[in-house]
DNA sequence: AGAACTCAGGTAAGGCCATG
DNA sequence: CATGGCCTTACCTGAGTTCT
């Protein structure tokens, strides 16, 4: 951005999108060069122009744009405007590194921010220019304006653009790493870490998992640390309930799933099939696997019954084992959890208002208001209430704002009839994504935390 | 109401690795 | 070496939200 705004700051924003895609194609042009070019966006468009023996140096242009001057095909990458916008541009707006000029009522210009208390993007471009040094820079805009890049070209470039090691650019690294724990960007007037909080207490869970694989459930490692000791502390807190949601949200997508395996099955195939008998004959089918396991009676009973014992997991195949299951681990959370009802309802309230979802508060709601129910009762309304009819009026809506339908079945008239497939997949923290990138500032490695994470633990008096 | 925007999960290709 | 299942990576679709 700052390569771009200095020398055109009074250019048409329609150039910026064009300036952007030739940028980062030619960056995955170069990184073909090194045999360590694995999460370059356009990696495999750029690597197969490169293998194109035929081609001595490489159009830009084409590269960005088709023939039509769209960029959905053909191009190295579909979205208009490159990774950039389809990526970064609005996490990079968020945190403050770019801001955007109001060139007229449409258009926006991408700028590096500058100053306003916060690590601005004109000091991080200043810093990594010099880690790549002023004549790659020049080079790299050269071959960008004129649109065109030779392969010797590219091979000189390679030296200065190394995307992976901050290996003679300590001073962007370390840049970096006061970025991460700067103070959020306010969209109140309270001054807020969460950021920078979450990061640490990523650096702790490494540091008190020596010698383990990290890849172990970071937001797991939270819900069990607040269940050891319970913490007004908002991060702690919000990842605690960001586990036992995104829990729900897995045990619910498995009901679903099994729901619609049923009905794409024999004996109801192709068929419309009546709710009330379908709903009534997959609890019974689910209460009978849940009382040979010795969890019958109310909701309450159930429930304190698994107070008594630690849930046992067993691979179990087939619907109604597995429903079965994810019912019971909803049941187990909400006895282990109950007593934080008040404190995970007021988390959600003001860290998730936003999302929109359905929450596990809720459900533990649910088990308070009809815990004196019979289980077959419970399972019978939350199946047909919370799954069935929940997704139905999810679609419902979707469809009466963009006519675009992602009914999963058809529901009329108290019958339902299958649709279409879907696959209970875990919702995910993309904390992998910041574990590579503290990995990366060189924090910490495969063996554990390093100097530079201790320190970044000991300045913030966590040790 | 419809366009525009944002992002998370889906998908497929390709690499890795165990097995025979 | 061949086979095939599993995992990771690169890219894109389309669900859901917000703007006009």
């Amino acid at each position: 951005m700052d390569a771009f705004c200095s020398p055109h700051a009074s250019v048409d924003p329609k150039q910026q999108p064009k300036f952007i895609r030739k940028a980062e194609y030619l960056l995955a042009l170069i990184q073909t060069q090194t045999n360590d070019a694995l999460g370059i966006p356009g990696i495999n468009y750029a690597s197969a122009k490169s293998a194109d023996s035929d081609i001595s140096s490489f159009d830009l242009q084409k590269g960005t744009y088709n023939e039509s001057g769209g960029t959905r095909t053909g191009t190295y990458f579909a979205n208009p405007g490159g990774v950039f916008a389809q990526y970064y541009a609005r996490s990079l707006n968020d945190i403050k590194l770019i801001g955007e000029n109001e060139v007229s009522k449409r258009d926006k210009l991408y700028v590096a921010s500058n100053g306003d208390g916060y690590l601005n993007g004109k000091t991080l471009a200043n810093a990594f220019a010099a880690s790549v040094g002023v004549d790659n820079i020049s080079l790299f805009l050269q071959c960008v304006d004129a649109g065109v890049v030779s392969r010797d070209q590219l091979s000189s470039l390679k030296e200065g653009f190394r995307m992976k090691s901050f290996t003679g650019a300590e001073k962007e690294r370390d840049l970096l790493i006061q970025l991460l724990l700067q103070e959020d960007f306010r969209a109140s007037d309270e001054v807020t870490y969460y950021r920078k909080n979450t990061l640490l207490l990523f650096l702790e869970y490494i540091k008190n998992q020596p010698g383990e694989d990290h890849n172990v459930d970071f937001p797991k490692y939270v819900y069990q640390q607040y269940l050891k000791a319970p913490s007004e502390d908002p991060v702690y807190a919000g990842w605690y309930a960001y586990y036992l949601d995104d829990n729900y949200q897995y045990q619910a997508s498995i009901l679903l799933k099994n729901i619609l395996g049923i009905l794409n099955a024999d004996p109801y195939k192709d068929l419309w099939v009546d709710l009330g008998a379908l709903v009534h004959e997959m609890t019974v089918g689910i209460t009978d696997i849940l009382s040979s396991h010795g969890y019958s009676g109310t909701v309450e009973q159930v429930c304190s019954l698994l107070k008594e014992k630690e849930l046992q997991w067993q691979q179990v195949s087939g619907a109604y084992p597995a429903m079965a299951e994810a019912l019971l681990n909803l049941f187990y959370q909400t006895t282990v959890n109950e007593s934080y009802f008040e404190s995970i309802r007021d988390i959600q309230a003001r860290y998730f208002a936003m999302s929109g979802m359905d929450d596990f508060s809720r459900f533990i709601q649910l088990c308070k208001e009809q815990a004196k129910w019979p289980l077959e009762d419970f399972i019978s309304a939350f199946l047909e209430k919370q799954i069935i009819r929940k997704h139905f009026r999810v679609a419902m809506r979707k469809y009466h704002q963009t006519g675009i339908a992602s009914y999963k079945f058809l529901l009329e008239d108290g019958y339902i009839r299958f649709l279409d497939g879907v696959e209970a997949t875990h919702m995910d923290s993309r904390i992998d994504t910041v574990a590579d990138f503290l990995r990366e500032l060189e924090l910490y490695n495969k063996d554990g935390l390093l100097p530079l994470g201790e320190e970044c633990l000991e300045l913030e008096g966590r040790l």
